[in-house]
DNA sequence: CGCCTTTGACCGGCGC
DNA sequence: GCGCCGGTCAAAGGCG
């Protein structure tokens, strides 16, 4: 598999498995003049031209992201709002990042990355491919276009949610024989004794499975938003237990219940996380880390 | 009473 | 077709 701008991401992930990408938007601090550049992470859009990649004309800040007023992917702002809950504040944590990004065609939600240092907490996103495939009518009696490339998804209500469900014979509901599409995935590492990390954003949990190879189990959480589809589920590594797996999916149709600015003011933030919502900034860049001591710079906070 | 978690059953995709 | 597996449903129960 080829694409131009495999080579970008080549250079992104070399310390992760990167193939056939489609990718992520520039993101830029909100201070452009910033030089210290924690995270390079680069978008393309769907219906974007591979040759503007890294284009800083197309670059969105920081702050938009967090906002989503403007980024189909603006669960990256919950990605990146990593901070425990009240009752665990008095818990040892790192907020420490390391930035990969999730194959578009592997299975495997996570690329370990082969770094050294054990303390990283690894954000990895992944951009399943959201298909063109219309329903067939023969097997549904219905012909309907999915919503292809479309960066914004309808999310459905409760009702027409409820409404694009059938039942089947033994009057269990299941849904109409959609190839189902994947949301956008974001994925973190997360050094934490705490599994569930609170993010501004409430969650409803809506189910628990073993996970194969591990001890621990995998639990599925669904954004208790009226209408917002945004799912996340948690695990812990079994390689190691003290790091927590976050993945988010879907973007928030909706701003969080808790106001962001004042979150990023709030003293109950400890240094560590004040310093990861101040000083990280996006920028685009060449797709490279441009060295190991930048590198460095991102990961020891 | 509303909201949440728990948990076994169920569903669909996928590999063999 | 079958079994495995990841993901989801929904009833039941807990909690404030």
């Amino acid at each position: 598999m080829s694409h131009p701008y495999h080579q970008n991401m080549n250079n992104i992930g070399s310390e992760s498995e990167l193939a056939g990408l489609p990718l992520f938007p520039n993101f830029m601090s909100d201070d452009q003049n910033s030089n210290n550049t924690p995270f390079m992470y680069n978008h393309l859009q769907h219906d974007q031209n591979p040759n503007t990649l890294f284009d800083p004309s197309i670059s969105l800040s920081f702050t938009n992201c967090l906002h989503g007023d403007h980024v189909e992917y603006n669960s990256l702002s919950a990605a990146f709002d990593l901070h425990h809950s009240n009752n665990s504040s008095s818990h040892d944590h790192q907020d420490v990042y390391n930035y990969s990004i999730i194959n578009n065609n592997n299975n495997s939600n996570i690329n370990n990355s082969s770094s050294s240092n054990n303390n990283l907490v690894e954000l990895a996103a992944e951009n399943r491919p959201i298909s063109s495939a219309s329903f067939s009518a023969s097997e549904t009696g219905v012909e309907e276009d999915s919503s292809s490339l479309d960066l914004n998804p309808k999310l459905l209500s409760d009702k027409e949610d409820h409404d694009f469900k059938s039942k089947n014979s033994s009057g269990k509901i299941k849904k109409k024989s959609e190839k189902k599409q994947r949301e956008t995935r974001f994925a973190f590492k997360t050094k934490s004794e705490i599994d569930n990390l609170e993010d501004g954003y409430r969650w409803r949990k809506y189910g628990q499975k073993a996970v194969k190879n591990s001890p621990f189990p995998r639990s599925y959480y669904r954004c208790t938003s009226q209408g917002c589809g945004v799912k996340k589920h948690v695990e812990r590594s079994s390689e190691d237990p003290s790091v927590v797996i976050t993945t988010y999916e879907g973007q928030h149709n909706h701003h969080t219940p808790a106001s962001r600015s004042a979150m990023m003011m709030s003293p109950s933030l400890l240094p560590s996380q004040q310093f990861a919502f101040t000083n990280y900034s996006f920028f685009p860049t060449n797709g490279q880390y441009s060295n190991s001591s930048s590198y460095n710079n991102i990961t020891h906070i």
